[in-house]
DNA sequence: CGATTTTGACCGGCGC
DNA sequence: GCGCCGGTCAAAATCG
């Protein structure tokens, strides 16, 4: 397993249009996303790349939804952005490039699970987004990342 | 030498 | 309160 160009949906590089294997390596498994992961919060598909999408309200008056721009005078998709969302991959390594450049800012130790919990933030000066990575502790050859926040940039430099 | 990692300290929410 | 627990800070070490 020496491939580690990992794609998650959210990434720049990321095919959208290709949902079953998210950009994956051959090699890799991708098991869904975690809808019933304890800590990920789901309120929708995928997130959308900021310079894909443009805000929009929906009834209740937010504007946390976010739009796909139209493709030749049509509009192709529409999908809700998550703040948060979280999968699992089986993995050896745990540091994968997801088209992101991140800083580790933390470290802990969960209780009920013999691994260590990973943070992470976007190295890039005023984005929010963070992430966290912990191995399964059911079955340690997986890897759980969570994402949470929307790139306000659009590439990883 | 700037950027990133490491790692214990620190902090805030929550249940008792 | 107080202590547990998850999340973050930050200073020192390490890296490229």
């Amino acid at each position: 397993m020496s491939n580690n160009d990992f794609r998650p949906p959210d990434s720049p590089e990321s095919d959208h249009a290709d949902q079953s294997s998210f950009g994956f390596p051959d090699d890799w498994t991708f098991d869904g996303w975690l809808e019933d992961y304890p800590e990920a919060i789901i309120s929708g598909p995928i997130q959308i790349p900021f310079d894909q999408a443009h805000e929009v309200n929906d009834s209740a008056g937010t504007s946390s939804l976010l739009q796909v721009l139209p493709e030749n005078g049509t509009v192709r998709e529409r999908r809700e952005a998550r703040e948060r969302y979280a999968f699992k991959t089986k993995s050896e390594v745990e540091i994968l490039d997801d088209g992101y450049k991140w800083r580790k800012y933390g470290k802990k130790m969960v209780k009920n699970s013999p691994n260590p919990r990973n943070y992470y933030r976007c190295s890039v000066e005023g984005c929010p987004v963070k992430k966290r990575v912990e191995r399964d502790k059911e079955d340690p050859s997986y890897v759980i990342t969570t994402y949470e926040g929307i790139h306000n940039h659009r590439s990883a430099s």
